[in-house]
RNA sequence: AGAGGAGUGGCAGAGUGGUCGAAUGCACCGGUCUUGAAAACCGGCGUACCGAGAGGUACCGGGGGUUCGAAUCCCUCCUCCUCUGCCA
């Protein structure tokens, strides 16, 4: 349907809504008022007077229930289209036609040399036996890896440097389920888009999260925030769980794309004219962390066609990983302004004027196995792979051999 | 999982069929007093929808029901507490 006939269409439900509701209150009204007078009748003991009073509240009583069903139709039909509305992306958002108009903002490092003989990730983790693919189609499907030996220990490693990382810059830790209610996917907006991305457990109607996001942001939901409540900064690692339906056959190879993955996510609530500052720090923080791993990267502000249902603007960070010579996608971080909020009921009462809606804001920080792959594949040599740095204190050893 | 108890405003806590959107206390905001602060006193103090406003309507864990009228009675679901069982 064209926008702009969804938009006529909860317009008009809306007026509808106003009208039916206005007829509800007074009948309801006329409806308080006689059973006040009947009240007051029969403690004053005119039993009688009462009596005919209640024979008149049968009509107002039907006109009534006729009423609140005709309102219940309407605000539920309502509700429908207002949760299928996505989010109007930021002015800065070009319009696009595909993710080729994605604007690239800058990139920055060295693409690596690398020696003839270099293999993409999917080969490198055979041969140091980092990361078992058989074992997991075996145990689970694909798309469900084993991680082991040092393999294991880079993912546990990744985890703890990100976490650590954050903490330090003001993150407040965060371990919350991955299973999550319906109410909490329709807030943040991965629901009522039921084909999509989630695992659905229909024997406790609880999906498992595709990203920390819902449940992390889903802790304010329903939730008046004053002033001293602020700054609101959480992260948080979880596995993450992707259907990714259809998945278009590109980019799946090794660890590119999978069903299951570990993430370390920043979410943070922020006051309306606070939140694009919020996102300059959000986006620096992860370049930041991408930079201390050496690797290669670049910014892209998406386009309205690659935009996701519920942002406001998302700038992606990708990493160059020299195996496979390709960018990959490791962070996505959005501002979503009251988008979410709306659905959260999620508000701000300021000091002067009325509550308003909070903004919502969330980036990877990061997601473990593409920056994995990158590291693998950026520092192989002959001889094994080189760990960055930064993560040795992390893992015990600096290099990977056979 | 079984048995029992409980869910009321930011918090504590009254209220078991009629003017209860809800006493009271604390917290909070404004004022009086004070050199200032505290105390005391006075006033204010929930959210949402409709309405230009006056005002109206809804909300006492969620949903449904009984009744002219429900925080109060009934059904159902959820959550928490206690005991029993099971379990990392």
């Amino acid at each position: 349907m064209e926008p702009e006939q969804r938009l006529t269409e909860i317009i008009g439900l809306d007026n509808r809504r106003k009208e039916v509701q206005g007829a509800l209150d007074e009948t309801l009204n006329r409806s308080n008022q006689l059973s006040k007078k009947i009240g007051a009748l029969m403690q004053s003991g005119h039993r009688e007077e009462a009596q005919k009073i209640k024979l008149e509240t049968s009509e107002i009583k039907e006109r009534g229930k006729i009423l609140s069903e005709q309102l219940q139709d309407i605000e539920k039909a309502l509700k429908e289209k207002l949760y299928e509305l996505p989010n109007i992306p930021n002015e800065k958002v070009a319009a696009g036609q595909s993710e080729e108009d994605n604007e690239l903002l800058f990139q920055k490092g060295e693409l690596p040399q690398l020696e003839a003989d270099h293999q993409p990730h999917w080969e490198l983790i055979k041969d140091y036996g980092l990361v078992d693919f058989n074992l997991g189609n075996k145990i689970t499907g694909a798309g469900f890896p084993f991680y082991k030996a040092q393999g294991a220990r880079l993912v546990r490693g990744l985890v703890n440097y990100f976490l650590d990382k954050g903490i330090a810059s003001g993150y407040q830790e965060v371990q919350p389920p991955i299973l999550v209610n319906e109410a909490s996917g329709l807030a943040t907006g991965q629901l009522p888009d039921k084909e999509g991305q989630m695992y659905h457990l229909s024997d406790t109607n609880l999906y498992l999260i595709p990203t920390a996001e819902v449940p992390l942001t889903n802790i304010y939901r329903d939730t008046l925030l004053v002033e001293a409540d602020f700054p609101i900064k959480m992260i948080g690692y979880t596995p993450c769980f992707r259907r990714e339906a259809g998945s278009w056959g590109a980019d799946v190879r090794g660890l590119n794309r999978l069903h299951q993955f570990d993430k370390v996510e920043v979410v943070q609530i922020a006051k309306p004219e606070d939140s694009y500052a919020v996102l300059e720090e959000m986006k620096q923080h992860v370049e930041d962390l991408i930079a201390s791993l050496e690797l290669p990267y670049r910014m892209l502000r998406l386009c309205g066609k690659d935009l996701g249902f519920t942002a406001a603007i998302t700038y992606d960070f990708e990493v160059y990983s020299g195996g496979q010579k390709k960018w990959l996608e490791v962070s996505s971080v959005s501002n979503f302004e009251n988008y979410q909020a709306n659905r959260l009921k999620l508000r701000y009462k300021a000091q002067e004027g009325e509550n308003q809606l909070a903004h919502t804001l969330n980036g990877s920080a990061l997601a473990v196995p593409r920056i994995l792959a990158a590291i693998l594949e950026n520092n192989q040599t002959s001889k094994g792979i080189k760990i960055p740095s930064v993560l040795q204190p992390y893992l015990g050893f600096d290099f990977i051999e056979k």
